[in-house]
DNA sequence: AGATTAAGTTCCAAAAAGGAACTTGTCAAC
DNA sequence: GTTGACAAGTTCCTTTTTGGAACTTAATCT
């Protein structure tokens, strides 16, 4: 009935995708990265409706990913700027970044790469653990479910527990 | 007129969200890390229509993010699993989810959480660089055009060579 | 003063998503 | 050997969301 949004169910990934995941909410983030910030410099350089753009810059503002900023004498033009909350997404768009330069180029002809200035070289996000700081592979880590939910578990048991339990990874 | 997908552009964010970056596909593929393989079962766990689960499962496919496997003596029943290319979609969701529970629930509150199974304690995913190995601050990190883009740019001038050039990040 | 720019709104047509029922082939039970 | 249930979709129709283009409003440049 409502047109669902993932941000009632208490998954962090499904919040976070009712705020920035639709068609064009990662892109407008990847130009605030890119210094971007005035409403016709995006709607021009993303070729998005100015309709649409408008509502998500509103929606990006309100969950304070962006915040809007008067400029000039008047105050009634507006900088889009990211916040810290919005800078913090940037790990997200890395790897998006960096999954589309292995998967989708030839070695070497990767469109985009990024440089870490602090050693100067060509880098790729490599994910480290935050306890033991070694680096992660994927099949070593197992999803837990955190005191809310597993409460709300108990309250209503569902059927999808399954789902909720942990992971293992499938190979090839 | 054509609907845009955001594939045609040479930026590999947004080849990367033309294949996953609508409303469901990334959920799709959180519950696929959950082990779900069946039909109806992402249909039931999500809440998606049928329709949409069907076109989102076989656009996964054809991207070979995910295989089709045939099960049971028949072959006439599926499953779906993640291919090599779809598990190395992890950090993607983890950063996903590792946001959300920094941002949008209270401390201790997270309702999912990593374990690191190598240590045994609850992680984050933390980057750092392939190359010097040290953790990757946000504004230590420039993007530059790689020889692709680069010689497509001087082919054909762009209006937004600015958002090609690099980035830094606004503070606050 | 007149033209241009910035940041939106409004309006209509086209595309995509939601909802529910229907299909097709299998298996298992009566 | 017919009935019922199941899995994996399709089909059909309605509602919502986009796309495209023109219009508004106020401020700024020339």
């Amino acid at each position: 009935m409502k047109h669902t949004s993932h941000s009632d169910k208490p998954c962090p990934i499904a919040q976070t995708l009712g705020i920035i995941g639709d068609n064009w909410t990662l892109l407008i983030l990847r130009n605030c990265f890119m210094r971007t910030t005035r409403f016709d410099d995006f709607q021009q350089q993303l070729g998005i409706t100015r309709h649409v753009l408008s509502d998500r810059l509103k929606k990006l503002v309100e969950h304070e990913i962006l915040k809007k900023v008067p400029y000039g004498e008047s105050g009634r033009r507006f900088e889009y700027r990211l916040t810290k909350k919005g800078v913090s997404l940037s790990p997200v768009l890395m790897n998006l970044a960096s999954w589309g330069n292995d998967w989708l180029f030839d070695e070497g002809e990767a469109p985009i790469e990024y440089v870490h200035t602090v050693c100067g070289h060509k880098m790729k996000p490599i994910q480290t653990c935050s306890s033991c700081g070694e680096v992660v592979e994927t099949n070593k880590v197992k999803m837990v479910l955190g005191k809310a939910l597993s409460e709300s578990i108990k309250a209503e048991p569902s059927e999808n527990l399954n789902a909720l339990l942990g992971y293992s990874i499938n190979q090839d």
